[in-house]
DNA sequence: CTGAAAGCGCTTACAG
DNA sequence: CTGAAAGCGCTTACAG
């Protein structure tokens, strides 16, 4: 166990100060190229790194970036993980993972440890977090972007897309197939895309005169919706078509339909929200509205750096549109195709 | 944007030392209650809480562990991530994470930042190290634990399952069936789980007497298994039966056979590996080996744990048994169910 | 370009 | 128990 080496180490056998090691190893810094020369090999000699945690303890810049998530069984967050990995990584930043079920108080845990370690910059996604310690993370100059997530407060960007249109969209294409007994099994009413999507469904049924067959809180969880789903089919009045808060949820409202011996798309219309890998394989086929997940986190990663590398601009909050994609758990409407949208 | 505050400052404000300061958030350093007080008073006041950059620079242990993944997208891996990260924070570890694709450089370049970053271990879940990096991070002192693979290597732990073993059970269990034309899409021979699943097919089938009705590498990709699936019942001999490297695959078989109008369990079985929760979902019901997670994760853990905080006792690689999942992809021997296995 | 020195925010012997 | 001081491994003015 030979330890750590350290830039003096290096500097002792490439014959220069300390100083110049460092210099070497800082882009931008002014060295000979001989200097240059004689430090990298030693360095490789010895198989040097600067060490990370000194360098962001003088620069007071760590590179880290903390996300925190809650649950990673919705498929839309593990992709966004890797998405917001590889983003962050090409441009030299690390993320600090934290998993925290959805309380503000254990958000608020999370992200006072995230501060801890001087986080440079902290991506809340689909959770929310208390005012209070939003305001304490704007004071201490540390950026927090909301993803898939809105939530008003200062120094809070949010990045999300239009949910309420979203919900609206979904609600008159199940309208214009004719549907006329529609259930909506919402998201989380305690989130911002759970209320916004039902605002959006509301709208659209209230628009064409009609009255939601059913209206229930599906918590964001697969079990609660299939219960849901269960009941709204098991009396002989049911409705012809759901529209579910998200693609996780739907997957179980499909298995509790087929189990009871429904066939979606053709005895009833199912529709979920998101558009995750798995809503595109044959067994699912999930009629859904897509969520640009690579442009929100293209969009995350660009307001974070910003707010850390200038310090100019205050942040905007985006929104950017989804759009329908048509698969096979729903009816379609006469002369409609994925294009015709 | 008032900055970080720091210990001097409040020692300043509870007319303290900054020693005294340090001491209170220091637990087992000693501090009279009076003191402990008005330091907690103080800090509170300020919001205040230690930098864990700088305490990890002195105390030489960073409290980060990193982890390195290479693609979310198998259900499998997202719910280690989960499970690994809630047990590490319990203990008071935190995870930086990096996706790398799962090539030997690639791999070899995040965990040299890992190392630069003082991480205290090093969790390699699913992709392989070079052995020099290995011998590198062994002389740094820095544990590396290898999750779900096996390699070889001074220093290099393993936390695997039986692979080999859980090949030859599906196999025996096919063969039980009176399956007679088993074939196996493998999962990537550059792993160590697809060499050893396909070691224990080779063994049960060699043990029976059967010939392989087809051996081929799905690369643990999606589409590739996918085409295997195809291929394999595109002609007028097929295979009765399919043992698939994951669960990942088998589900894209398993959507590829029902596109090819056959129904699985019936016209043909399948049979995956992983049990990941998506499996016991109606859609797919797949049959299927069950990896311990839970178990492998807890082992990780601790590991990981002992060796940073102990640096007595070499740590022994580890297998856990897995276990046979019965559902409906495929037939199930007269006289067998879930509990008699 | 280069070295000596200060300083980032802590922890930890060392004296009292 | 408590304070003054050294030191963790770097970066960055400051002189030369």
């Amino acid at each position: 166990m030979k330890g750590k080496v350290t830039s003096s180490e290096v500097a002792a056998r490439a014959g220069v100060s300390q100083s110049a090691v460092s210099r070497v190893f800082t882009p931008g810094a002014s060295a000979s190229a001989e200097t240059a020369r004689k430090v990298r090999r030693a360095a490789r000699e010895l198989g040097y790194r600067p060490n990370s945690l000194a360098r962001a303890m003088v620069s007071g810049k760590s590179r880290i970036i903390g996300l925190v998530v809650a649950y990673l069984e919705n498929q839309f967050y593990p992709v966004a993980l890797e998405l917001l990995s590889n983003a962050l990584q090409a441009r030299g930043y690390h993320l600090l993972v934290f998993t925290a079920p959805n309380s503000a108080e254990s958000v608020d845990g999370v992200i006072q440890d995230l501060m801890a370690y001087q986080a440079d910059g902290i991506i809340a996604a689909s959770v929310s977090m208390s005012s209070d310690l939003a305001g304490r993370a704007r004071q201490a100059g540390i950026p927090v972007v909301l993803f898939n997530r809105a939530q008003e407060g200062e120094g809070l960007v949010n990045v999300t897309s239009a949910n309420v249109d979203g919900g609206r969209k979904i609600t008159e294409f199940l309208i214009r197939g004719r549907h006329e007994r529609i259930a909506h099994i919402a998201g989380w009413q305690g989130s911002s895309t759970g209320r916004d999507r039902r605002e959006g469904f509301l709208r659209a049924m209230k628009a064409a005169g009609l009255e939601p067959f059913a209206l229930v809180d599906g918590m964001y969880k697969r079990p609660v919706a299939m219960a849901c789903a269960r009941q709204l089919v098991a009396g002989h009045a049911r409705p012809d078509a759901i529209f579910v808060g998200n693609d996780h949820m739907a997957f179980g409202v499909l298995d509790a339909l087929r189990h009871a011996g429904l066939e979606p798309g053709k005895d009833i219309s199912v529709v979920g929200y998101d558009d995750v890998p798995l809503a595109a394989w044959g067994a699912y086929a999930l009629t859904t509205f897509r969520q640009p997940v690579n442009r929100m986190v293209e969009a995350t990663v660009n307001i974070l750096i910003d707010q850390i590398e200038t310090d100019t601009a205050e942040p905007e909050s985006v929104e950017f549109e989804g759009e329908l994609v048509l698969r096979k758990s729903a009816r379609i409407p006469e002369g409609l195709s994925n294009e015709g949208l």
